[in-house]
DNA sequence: AGCCAGGCCCAAC
DNA sequence: GTTGGGCATGGC
């Protein structure tokens, strides 16, 4: 272990579930070590988290990156009452849909990660998602260290990205979604990330941002939600995939082709708790419950 | 084997 | 403004 870092204890964690959190389908970059405790790399950082019960112990961190890093990383400041009680109400499926998914947070993640993260997620199965960025960080990211058994290499540059040609993804198997990250890097690069950043930590609304992103080659409308949501602190996106066409159509009675119906009514419903209500529905649909 | 996946792009209406 | 076909890859 690495010198300076050491374990540490959050106590009193309530509403949270590191597993549902982590296990939600909004990162990519986790592996469960099989000892109910989790390796989590973001942020050019290898942690180790466990949970048991209330308290969460994190591992291979030091104490600044416990106190500036991971407390905002895992949102654990936010007070979830409020949230679930908003957005349950007079709606029977979201209450089991939040009893379901109990402790899920919405994690604050690094938006570059996000960004590529969500491009390659697109018409993509969860487990050749985290296959395909595992991969890539494996070749093109920074070697950090030796965790647990295995080496661990933080997410590529934007700079690197921006650099590469398509054949030189080959070996990452993203198909045509090669040329979608390269080009989006270049843009970026060329300033659009900068303009990003801005939008997150003003005073940008949703919209400025959902259209802002929507430039970006191989972003549309779902997967902009997803990086508003997830890297750009805007809770009140409401990413529409196939798991919440279906959850909506069956349950709410809605057109299940009628994608941009869902997103008015998602956030004309629950407002500025879109984000949640959405991540709740998502998991409980992904979970194959029976909603009928 | 065949359907499906946290969809997007682009041409044709 | 909406619709539909095409698209790489591999999990299941």
């Amino acid at each position: 272990m690495s010198r300076g870092k050491n374990k540490f204890i959050i106590e009193d964690i309530k509403n949270f579930s590191l597993k549902q959190t982590l296990e939600c389908g909004q990162c990519f970059r986790y592996s469960e070590e099989g000892d109910d405790s989790y390796t989590i790399i973001a942020f050019d950082r290898v942690v180790g988290m466990k949970q048991v019960g209330e308290k969460l112990y994190i591992e291979n961190s030091s104490a600044d990156d416990c106190l500036n890093i991971w407390m905002n990383y895992l949102d654990v400041d936010r007070n979830y009452e409020e949230i679930k009680q908003t957005i349950s109400e007079n709606d029977e499926l979201m209450k089991r849909a939040v009893a379901s998914g109990y402790g899920i947070r919405i994690l604050n993640q690094d938006l570059w990660e996000t960004i590529a993260s969500f491009i390659i997620s697109s018409n993509n199965n969860i487990p050749r998602i985290c296959t395909c960025i595992e991969t890539l960080a494996e070749q093109y990211g920074r070697y950090i260290e030796n965790y647990r058994g295995r080496e661990r290499y933080s997410f590529p540059e934007l700079q690197t990205v921006a650099s590469l040609e398509i054949p030189m993804l080959d070996k990452v198997k993203l198909g045509y979604r090669a040329r979608y990250l390269i080009e989006t890097a270049r843009q970026l690069e060329a300033g659009t990330m900068k303009e990003l950043e801005q939008m997150r930590d003003g005073r940008a609304s949703t919209k400025e941002v959902l259209d802002r992103l929507s430039t970006l080659s191989g972003v549309g409308s779902k997967v902009a939600n997803c990086i508003a949501l997830f890297g750009m602190k805007k809770a009140e996106a409401f990413p529409v995939d196939i798991w919440m066409r279906r959850i909506m159509s069956e349950y709410y009675g809605m057109d299940f082709d009628d994608v941009k119906a869902m997103e008015r009514y998602g956030t004309e419903r629950f407002g500025k708790y879109a984000g949640y209500a959405q991540q709740y529905l998502f998991n409980f649909a992904r979970k194959g419950v029976d909603i009928t």
